[in-house]
Order: structure tokens, then sequence, then C-alpha cells
DNA sequence: GCCAAAGCAAGAGCAGTGCTCTCGTTTTAG
DNA sequence: CTAAAACGAGAGCACTGCTCTTGCTTTGGC
């Protein structure tokens, strides 16, 4: 916590909150695409010039907006994490309980998830900001599989040699302490997840999948088995 | 092809043609959101209002190229299905012809690719002219499981019972011929498989994934293996 | 406590958007 | 040949993101 040093700086905190809440309930209403300055700022009661001295454009408001969502997904996949461990469940129980946790708040705010897993909204590049609240969940995934290295529940995949520089390389980087061979196979499962919630959410199973529970976990499971993690 | 009736049906079939072929001219450099119904009639030449009497709102003319996208990237897979089967390429190597052709088709269009696999941009349901063209791919996909089978290079994969039933629902509706312990598992690999590209596309991968070529044949190659298809 | 400086809300205004309606004109079909 | 349908052009509405100017209020250094 900053402190707070004046009845302005107070306001400024509490103002640009509500416009972020604000944000959200329109977006969680309409979608990115339809998400409107001067409607935040109608529904807050002020003038929409405003609104501008809080985020200087309304690309900034979605950057906000994503980098709040990107927090919400990563926070209950550690929870979900957290929970199970004190539970005692074995890794492979840690694993899909990530899993359906992040599907789960992914089918509860599903143009939070699109802003943060659909087509990028603004430009193509993602602002410097997001990239530490991005990797929230995929440090939750490599602490699962790191806790079944550990526990010795883990099988090592075999690697290709192409790939091998790049496991090296990814471990080093952001999943120190785990063996390399199942970095790359981890990044992979890692977005095969993202697959999966997205064809649910996007409605690309309409009509295709009918038992979605069923089925997402029975997908989460072959997923912890690709990564090695042995069952029970 | 329809008989052209008269030099004003020709006219129509052409202009619907150039407005399309504009509009899919600045959705590949600007992207869907800055896609603007009156940039495009500029374009043209013509005034904004006249492309109403052709395209009865913008998402419409979104839908008409989300229709064209699916059939553009449903073709890439198809033709890379044909090619590799008149090389008699084994069941393995089909898959990954198509896996590889679908991924070429979505770094050559991001934009296009997000229409159809990224948040879904118009409202949430997709008009019902789109589920056909929508299903090419995910159809090429049961080709090859299909071919697999038949050349008996394909194990089947143990399905719970909970998915016992879906299984076979899906097979009779969209996958006949093959068996239904393998609908289920080829259907969530058709998501992991678009999971994958749409990392790369989206940017997801930057800073994690370097060698994006090597990482995603062996991913592919390891849903060929999932699926069933044995290698080799 | 005073006062310049900075932060702030409000309003007007600009360029752009999707979309509708009207009005002549042209092409089609009976 | 004529009524009907299709068409292009233009004006106009309501909305958007964003900028600029104008006063007012809070802040921080003296």
């Amino acid at each position: 916590m900053t402190t707070v040093r004046g009845a302005r700086e107070r306001a400024r905190i509490e103002i640009t909150a509500a416009i972020k809440d604000e944000a959200r309930r329109q977006l969680a209403e309409d979608g990115a695409a339809k998400l409107s300055l001067r409607a935040v700022a109608r529904e807050l009661g002020m003038v929409s010039s405003a609104l501008y001295r809080y985020f200087p454009s309304r690309d900034d408001l979605l950057t906000a907006l994503i980098i709040d969502a990107y927090d919400s997904v990563g926070a209950a996949a550690e929870t979900a994490h957290a929970d199970a461990r004190v539970l005692g469940a074995p890794p492979r129980d840690r694993w899909l309980a990530v899993c359906i946790a992040v599907r789960a708040w992914a089918l509860a705010h599903p143009h939070e998830y699109a802003l943060i897993y659909g087509s990028p909204v603004p430009g193509y590049t993602a602002p410097e900001d997001t990239v530490v609240p991005a990797s929230r969940v995929g440090n939750t995934l490599v602490a699962v599989v790191r806790e079944a290295h550990a526990a010795r529940r883990l099988v090592l995949p075999p690697l290709p040699a192409v790939l091998r520089r790049e496991a090296d390389r990814m471990t080093g980087e952001f999943a120190a302490g785990l063996p390399p061979e199942v970095t790359a196979t981890l990044v992979a499962c890692w977005a095969q997840l993202v697959g999966l919630i997205s064809f649910e959410v996007f409605g690309q199973f309409n009509r295709v999948v009918e038992a979605r529970e069923e089925f997402f976990v029975h997908s989460a499971a072959q997923l912890a088995h690709q990564v090695g993690i042995i069952a029970v």
C-alpha cells in the first residue's frame, strides 16, 4: 500500500476504481467492442473529458482491465492450488484443481476472458505492465509440476533434440527448479488448456460437445498425464 | 454457379466481391475493430449509404468475412491433406501436414484468424450460415483419423465411462465411420491445436517460446499420438 | 498564512462512425 | 409500355474518442 498523502489523492484512487468498476460492468454486459468512455462517464455522473484525467485513452482503460483480469484469473488459480495443497491432494488433483478453477473463472467472466485470451483488442503489442500478471496462471502450473517432481510423482517425458536448448532456456527464465525435460511440454499443455477453455467460452463447442464439464475434466486429466504427472 | 440474369445481377455480384475484398484489405491492415463501412465505401468511390444495399449492417459484412475466412482455412487444411495423401504419406504425417497448414494460414492471416478463433466480435451467437464452413478443418482432421483407422494405424485410447454416451452421439453427428473411442479425444485435440496456434498468433508466446516452428511441430506430433495415431 | 503551481471538472467543438430516410434515376419483369 | 423493384447520392441523427479552453480547488514551498 502506498501512503495516501491527502484528500485529493484519496479521491483519485477512489474515482479510478469507480471508473474501472463501471467499465468492468459494461464490459461484462456488452463486451469490449461496445465499451464506451462516454457511457462510463455518463453513468458515473461526470463529463467525458474529466475521465481523461484518469485514463489517457480508451486503450489505456482497456489495458487496466486486462491487467485486472490477469490478476483475477491468476488469483483464482493460486487459491485453487493452495486449497488443494492444504487438503493434501496428490499432484494430479492439484493440476486438475487449477485447470477447473481457470475454466470456472472463464465461464463466469467470459468477456474478461476474451479480453486476455481472445484476440488482442487495442494494438498488437502487449504493454510491459501486463507480462507479470499474465504469468500468474502459468507460474501456478509450474508450481504444481515442481511439487509433483519433488514428490516423485513426475515422469520425465522424452524431449526431441531440437527442443533441448529451448527447454533449457525456458527453464532458466521462468521455471527454475523444474526438470528441463518437462518445461517445453508444460508450456504446450498450458496453451492447449486455454484452447479447450476458449472453444467452450467462445461457443465453438455449440452443437459439438454437450457434457462440457465431464469433457473438460477428462481433457485436463489427459493434459496432466501428458506433462508427466502420474495418476493417483 | 447460379445463372446471371442480367447486367444488374452481374454488377451486384462484382460489387459485393469488391466490398468484401476491400474490407478484407482493411481487416488485414488494422484489425476487425477498426474496420469501417464508410472507409470501405470511400475507397471504392461510393457513398456509404449505397453500401447498405449490399450488406444490411457492419456485422453482416463481418459475418461474410468470417464465412470466407472459415472457407479459406478449411481449403488450406483440405489441400494439405489431399497433397499428403497423393504423396502416400503415413497417417501421422498427414495429421502433421494439416496442423502445419492451419498454423501457416493463421500466421499469414492473423486478423482473419482472430475473427474466427478469437473473441467473437459481432454478438455472441454465431449465425447459422457459419456452421458448415466452420467445420471444414474439423472434418479434415476427422478424415485423417478415419484413414488412419482404415490403415490400422490407430490405437483406440481408453475412454472414461462418463463420456461414452457423448462419444457415441458425437460420432453419429459429425464423425461417422470413426471408432467412438477416439471421437471425443479428437475434438479435444482439435481445440488444443487451436490453443497452440492462438498462443502464437496472439503473442502469448512472446518472451516464452523462441523456436516456434520446432515447438509447434513437436506439440502437433504429441497431439497425433494423443488421438491414437501411431508413429511412422 | 500566502501564493504560484498543479490538479481538476465542465463545456464546446472536431472528425469520425453506423445507420436511416428521402429523392431522383435506372433496370427489371409482366 | 408501364408498374415495380433496385440503385446511387445526399442530408441528417445519434453516437463515439479525443482535444482545447475556461474557471475553480487543492497542494506544497516560502
